[in-house]
DNA sequence: AGTTGTGTTGAAGA
DNA sequence: ATCTTCAACACAAC
């Protein structure tokens, strides 16, 4: 599912391909996607003619900055994902023009098509419908509660382990959870905790007030390093993430422990447990993560 | 064939 | 305030 290095990549492809257009037109099957404006002919009707001006990433959400003073907003949530291709309306299912990656089953789970200028089309495949799609005033964007109160992006300069350190110092509760927090840190979710605390060789369950300072510094050096691997490796896609173009990520060969329950651990040989906390999995070494 | 697991976010309940 | 639980939804795997 589309977490920091999926959105990342998603947002750096879009960027190739959709700034400067404007928006034609817009389909949907679902308008319960939408949550703003109220209904989907008032969203086709402010979002006709938008051109796009900046569209960059924050946390796990993507935004389009529009002329006339708009923003829409996209979170793909589990399983949705943009497409970029060609399509057309067979009986209620979108069909892609080519074959290719778009044909995979994965991608065909669409529910919200945009027409650009320039003959480009926009879908988002979204097999759960949990995905949301916002159109806002600057204005109003700008006071989203939810995306005020984002934390930090771990990947830019000034996020320095200093800073890193700062923040954990008062929080509480068990690590994992803490980095999941998108208002301690934005962008971080289920597979990459698991695989940030395995790098760094501690266990999820954790108390964060009881981490030393050896166990802060190697979780900050994990989440770094394994984030900006994800990113350059275009995500992971061991379920349903995929790039615009319907491709998956490379990250799957780095996996270590998400969803790899009764393999071995590729550093101990231990076998790899899965324990639930707080209704969603965590994936672990019992050996390697104190 | 019915049940469970899948995970993000926000809302409802305690 | 702060915590936990659940709902939104579809489908694969058991």
């Amino acid at each position: 599912m589309p977490e920091l290095p999926e959105v990342e990549t998603t947002v750096n492809q879009l960027k190739k391909k959709v700034l400067g257009r404007t928006f034609i037109d817009v389909w949907t099957d679902f308008p319960k996607t939408i949550k703003k404006p109220k209904t989907f002919e008032q969203f086709k009707k402010e979002i006709k003619g938008e051109k796009i001006q900046k569209l960059w990433r924050r946390g796990k959400n993507i935004i389009f900055d529009l002329s006339e003073q708009k923003v829409l907003l996209i979170h793909q949530k589990l399983t949705g994902h943009l497409l970029i291709g060609n399509w057309k309306l067979e009986i209620g299912n979108w069909k892609p023009l080519k074959t290719g990656p778009l044909q995979e089953k994965i991608n065909t789970y669409i529910h919200l098509m945009f027409w650009l200028s320039g003959n480009l089309m926009l879908a988002l495949s979204d097999l759960r419908k949990f995905a949301k799609v916002e159109l806002w005033t600057k204005e109003g964007f700008k006071n989203l509660k939810g995306f005020k109160n984002l934390g930090p992006e771990p990947l830019t300069k000034d996020f320095t382990f200093g800073k890193f350190r700062g923040i954990l110092k008062n929080k509480k509760g068990k690590i994992k959870q803490v980095l999941m927090n998108q208002e301690v840190i934005a962008g971080i979710g289920n597979i990459y905790s698991d695989e940030i605390l395995w790098e760094a060789k501690v266990h999820p369950f954790k108390d964060v007030s009881k981490l030393k300072e050896d166990n802060l510094k190697k979780i900050y050096q994990a989440l770094r390093k394994i984030l900006k691997k994800a990113v350059k490796l275009g995500g992971e896609s061991i379920s349903d993430y995929r790039d615009i173009e319907g491709k998956k990520g490379g990250f799957d060969i780095l996996r270590k422990v998400y969803r790899r329950r009764g393999e071995k651990c590729s550093r101990c040989g231990t076998i790899i447990k899965r324990i639930k906390l707080a209704g969603r999995s965590a994936h672990y070494c019992p050996r390697c993560q104190k």
